[in-house]
Order: C-alpha cells, then sequence, then structure tokens
DNA sequence: GTTCTCATAAACGTATACAATTTTTGGACT
DNA sequence: AGTCCAAAAATTGTATACGTTTATGAGAAC
C-alpha cells in the first residue's frame, strides 16, 4: 500500500476514451443512424463476435453507452438499445430548448472564420446525405451540426451536456417522429451559419430556439410501433 | 444469431445501476467528503483489497466515476481522483449558475408540503455536521440539497446534469476554495427554504443565483497546494 | 553528485473459465 | 389447446491468468 497523491502533471482533465472501443463506436454510430432500433436486444456474445473481441470489451463499450443513456442494462438481463419514454422524450427536447440558444448566441460572438468554413462544408455533407436517401447518415450529420455549434460557443461542459441530449434525440425521433412532417434540417441549418456569420447573437439564438421547437412540435407521443431486425445483418462488419 | 427487438415492457429507461458496486459508491462518497484530493492515484489492486472484489468490479467502478468526472482515467497508466483546472471549475459554476436558479423558480411552483419538511429535515442534518465539525460530511450534504431542489423541480434530466455538476464541485472546492472565506450555507439553503414553502418563485430563483454567485466568487483558481495521503486510511474498512 | 541504461518489479489490458441467474424447452396434466 | 413445472440451454456476473506497458531502482559512465 505505497499508493500516494500523483504530482498534478497535466492541465486538463482527460475524458474517458472509448473512442478505440469498437463496441461503443460500432453500436453508437449504429443508434444515432437508427440502424439499431429503440429497445433491441444487445447480447454480449453476438457483439463480441461481430467486433472480434472478447466479452470484457463488450462490457466496457456497453457500460459506457449506458451512461451516455443509448442503451439500458438491467441487471442479469442484459443490454438493449434505450426505448425513451414520452416524459424523457419531452425532458430532452426542453433541456435542448434552454441550452442551445444560448450556446447559438455565444457561437455568434466567437465563430471564427474557419468555424463558418467548416460548418459550411457539414452543411454540405448534410445536403448529400439528404440527396442520396441515407436518412439515418442525415441524421446523424444533423445531430452533429448542434454539436458543432455548440463547441464553437466555447463551453465544453455544457457542449458535453448538448452532446449527450442530440444523441438521445436519435432515439426519440425514432420512436416519436411524425411521418407526416418532413425534416427541413437544410433551411434552417443554413439560415444559422448566416448568422453566426453576421455576428448576430440575437439572430443566431432565435433562430436555434424556432428550429428546436418545430422539431419538438413534430413529436407526438403515441405507441411506436415494433420492429425486428437481425443484430449481425446491421452492425456486420 | 437469433437476437430481435424485444418487448418495451418497461415505461422508463432503467438509469445504470451501480449504486451495488461497493468500489464506485466508497470513492464516491469520500471524493464528494474530500478524504480522497484531487489528483491522488487510486491503483486497482488496492481498491480491491480495500472492498474485497477482483478487479473487474474495481474497473467498472472506476469507469462509471471517469463518467461522472470525478475520476481520471489514462490508458496504461491508471485512475486517480480527478484534478479539475480552472477553467474547467468555471464552466462548472457557470453551468450551475445557468441550470440551478431556473431549477428553484421551478421547485418553487411544484413543491409540496412534504417535500419542504424534506428540506427541512435535511438543514437540521446540515447544522448537525457543521456543529460537530464534520467538514466533509457538510459539504456532501450541501451538494445534496442543491440535488434535492432541482429534483423537486421535476425536470429529472436535468436534475441528472445538475447532480453531476454537484458533484464535480466539491473537487473544485477542495482546489479552489479560499480558506479566507467562510461558507455560509445555512443561512442561503434556510433562505431558499422559505422562498419555496411561500411558493415564490421570483425569490427563489434570486435566492439561487446569488448563492451560487458567492460560492463562485470565493473560489480562487491560484496553485493549490499538494496533499499526500493514504489510500487505506481513507477508505479503510 | 548527476544522469543514463537496463534489469526488475509493479500495474494495467484483455481473454477466458466457471458460477449464478434467467430464459427456453419439452412433456405431463387438466 | 392451454397451463404448469422441471430440466436444459443460454446468458450474464465475477474471478483469475497471462501478455503488455509503465514505473522503479541499482549500477556504470560522466
Amino acid at each position: 500500500m505505497t499508493i500516494t497523491q500523483q504530482k498534478s502533471n497535466f492541465t486538463d482533465s482527460v475524458e474517458v476514451d472509448v473512442s478505440h472501443n469498437p463496441v461503443y463506436v460500432g453500436v453508437e454510430v449504429a443508434i444515432l443512424e437508427q440502424r439499431l432500433p429503440p429497445g433491441m436486444r444487445l447480447a454480449e456474445k453476438d457483439l463480441a463476435e461481430i467486433y472480434g473481441v472478447s466479452r470484457t470489451i463488450v462490457r466496457a463499450g456497453l457500460q459506457a453507452l449506458s451512461h451516455s443513456h443509448l442503451v439500458t442494462l438491467r441487471p442479469n438481463r442484459g443490454a438493449s438499445v434505450a426505448n425513451p419514454s414520452p416524459r424523457e422524450a419531452r425532458e430532452v427536447f426542453e433541456a435542448r430548448e434552454l441550452l442551445e440558444p444560448r450556446s447559438a448566441r455565444e457561437a455568434a460572438l466567437k465563430a471564427t472564420k474557419k468555424d463558418i468554413a467548416d460548418l459550411r462544408l457539414h452543411a454540405e455533407a448534410e445536403h448529400e446525405a439528404m440527396q442520396e436517401n441515407s436518412s439515418g447518415r442525415a441524421l446523424r450529420l444533423s445531430g452533429l451540426f448542434h454539436v458543432k455549434i455548440a463547441r464553437i460557443a466555447n463551453q465544453q461542459t455544457i457542449a458535453n451536456f448538448i452532446e449527450s441530449l442530440v444523441s438521445r434525440s436519435s432515439l426519440i425521433i425514432a420512436l416519436y417522429w411524425t411521418r407526416s412532417s418532413t425534416r427541413c434540417d437544410e433551411h434552417c441549418h443554413n439560415a444559422i451559419i448566416d448568422a453566426l456569420e453576421r455576428n448576430d447573437p440575437d439572430e443566431a439564438e432565435q433562430l436555434m430556439r424556432s428550429h428546436l421547437v418545430e422539431m419538438h412540435s413534430a413529436l407526438q407521443f403515441g405507441v411506436p410501433e415494433a420492429r425486428n431486425k437481425n443484430l449481425k445483418a446491421i452492425l456486420g462488419q
């Protein structure tokens, strides 16, 4: 027991590094792209086979995903893709409506030319995904746009909250989005970029707020239909 | 590969359940009570001995703690108590100043007689901890008070964010609190309870805001002094 | 006395074995 | 057919073994 305090020789705390865990990365992207439907069971043995790792790695990845509210773990019953309740869905969008307009305002004050160029490129990628009918990829990119705005605002703590809320939104949209209302991210996102480029905080804040309200109001908290898919077909390497 | 979607037979997503992991619980409380100083190394073997479990359990607990920003994991270098930078400290309090006054407002609208009674009891426990000079315990209870307010506001998603921010505040206070300024939670907390009891949202919001600003302004982001402690002595069963 | 090198020890990363628990299955009975 | 129950199979929970990486320390060189 020779353990003492370590020298604080690193300035910034290092986040949990799960970026190298193939299970975490693969399942996260699959959820964000709506290839894995809410509620789908994620058996450890299957994931271990799919990614060619041991259950040790699988469990670490699943635990991390459950911290992000993307996966639900129940003792002795294993993991499944999270299944956010109507209440949780409402709360997530309420939280986004609280945090993101403020972030957009800050981003408008701080955005550099490089930031704007990056966002324009990103919007282009979103547009392409839409064109080629990759709706899953388009949805994930759309979420990433919101995270990028938050990162430009340079408040990492709040940006992390927003990132978590945005991720959960993919599941919420999968469950509660009304087929009738069509998504119009392209127009909204371009308008927000314009406001950032003009360094117009009021406009950026207001555009972000109405964009979120619009999304929120397109959700219908009824009973979602069932789905049924094959895990290996979805995640197959 | 016979895995298909499970029946969504539970209404609310279940949180990660680490409450039964003795490492998670023990280390978390020790950090919140400032018995474990920022930066202190947490060797897996030592924790396994202390809590009488295998390294498997230790690693799961440490991973969960790192998601809460209470522990820092570095690949191949193990875990240590987090060491929030001045920037992170500032961000955490900025986020609290954004979220908690709003929660206090909501809580004032929703607080029941039972909620008020519970808060009064809690304030009493805080008072006792102060009296008997259990400053660590007092600090943890003080944080818990803020979490309880957020839970009364009945927005679990935001309450979870606040809980995370409050936990991190214990480390921030350990590092950056000025000895000169003395903590006066008792007065502030009682005033907030009074405002909640009167169902006065404006007052509750304002009291919470000034309480947080006062705490924030008592932080001094200089170089913290070093400490040196023995792990088994701190966590000893 | 300091610094460098390399052997040794300590600690972490991952796979795997086995125990505990849950789920499934097959048959007896109503 | 439908229900109940016990046995079998499947799945998760935990400990441990072993390879890899990092930290430590003794001795040589300067």
